[in-house]
DNA sequence: TGTACATCAGTGAACGCGCGTTCACTGATGTAC
DNA sequence: TGTACATCAGTGAACGCGCGTTCACTGATGTAC
């Protein structure tokens, strides 16, 4: 699993105090969402006093931070691992559902209501394009059989848009067609997943599944 | 404007103070987000001391939930007015943006990340669902013309799902096609328009507009 | 194998702060005769 | 129009709390000779 060799029990025993802060931290977090965690109440819960953490971690906003980079890293893991068994665009998107209903205050921490103020730092937004750029590569060979809409077609004018503005994507080969498909599995499948996890569809008697599976039909088109 | 012929001085005052605590509520709920809401804090910016505010408001929670009221209120104004202007499903899209990007604060703490473990009172709920009620309006007539998709269309399945869970929709008769196209509203614009005030398509070059009128032009579909 | 020293985890006290909320009170405004 | 009383807005002190963070210190663990 770990390059063990190097590791000292002092450093392994860190690593894994470490580890376990930030599990204590999830679960604050879990049960009062992220401005509700502390890190006075974390260490009470592992039995030590608050100073203790700061062995650990700098600073409460060091462990956000720290959580909030964990996050995406999961969710990169996930969809690439997904795209490296061959999943298409709409398994992507089953695999993307299935990881934000794990933990849905995860979800939220990577797209939900920003804290006005907060800026990511850099190699967090690596990440977040490192997973755009797994949803391109699916967007691009889903694309490969498909045509590009006519002039008289919705999705006409949002490609010729793209295909000006790209630089996003600046170093991925896609065409617009994929894209625009890319930019549509974010879009509309975090419209579903977002609602869904804020509990807005509870009480409507609606299947989620239906409503999301129904999207997932749509991205292929 | 208002019956001002039943009102005493006093009742004038104390409205207007209500509404002034209101307005500075907002402006710190614009600059640090809704857990950052202090009731001390804004007794301190309008120039008297903190206990006075509850004269007008029971406690912190019940200030937040009279926000949270006027924001769904405010919405649906929204939306009324403008479908009583003869605004179609793209016209109420846009008026739709128009609101939330007014203030976006104001739009999370209706669609946003949720806080765990609170519950809307009751009266809330009904306005959402008045909400709904103008969304479908508007799908209904533009379905009017519209045809069922066939069998192998992908969202056959959805209208089928629809058709047998209404209950959400159980006091308006609005065709399937008609709650299919108010749901699509619903959770396509807010997945552009979340993401965008959100600032997620900041920094990568893409226009929102033009996602969003992308998405606007799907709609009559 | 044993001793001397350095490293580092964790503690407890303390600082300063702001929070929500209660309470007894002052003083101004409105009401009734 | 003037007086007596009731209503109510706002104050200041206080309570208890939890927060993030700093600091000097203890004691255990690891390292070097």
């Amino acid at each position: 699993m770990t390059v063990a060799g190097k590791e000292t029990p002092r450093e392994r025993y860190r690593a894994q105090l470490r580890a376990e802060i930030k599990e204590r931290a999830w679960e604050q977090i879990a049960a009062a969402g992220a401005p509700g965690l502390s890190l006075n109440a974390i260490a009470k819960q592992m039995g030590m006093s608050g100073p203790a953490l700061y062995r650990y971690f700098s600073s409460r906003d060091d462990l956000i931070t720290e959580l909030i980079r964990d996050a995406y890293h999961s969710l990169a893991d996930t969809i690439r691992t997904a795209a490296a068994s061959g999943a298409d665009l709409a398994g992507l998107g089953r695999a993307l559902r299935a990881w934000a209903r794990e933990d849905p205050q995860r979800y939220f921490l990577v797209y939900g209501t920003p804290v006005p103020g907060y800026r990511a730092p850099d190699d967090i937004t690596m990440i977040a394009s490192e997973i755009m750029g797994a949803l391109l590569d699916a967007a691009q060979s889903a694309g490969a059989a498909a045509t590009t809409p006519s002039d008289g077609h919705p999705d006409a004018r949002l490609e010729a848009h793209l295909a000006e503005h790209r630089q996003w994507a600046a170093d991925h080969p896609a065409a617009p067609a994929a894209l625009r498909r890319a930019l549509r599995f974010w879009t509309r499948l975090h419209g579903v997943l977002s609602l869904e996890l804020a509990g807005h569809f509870t009480g409507m008697g609606l299947d989620p599944d239906e409503l999301y599976d129904s999207e997932l039909r749509h991205l292929t088109q």
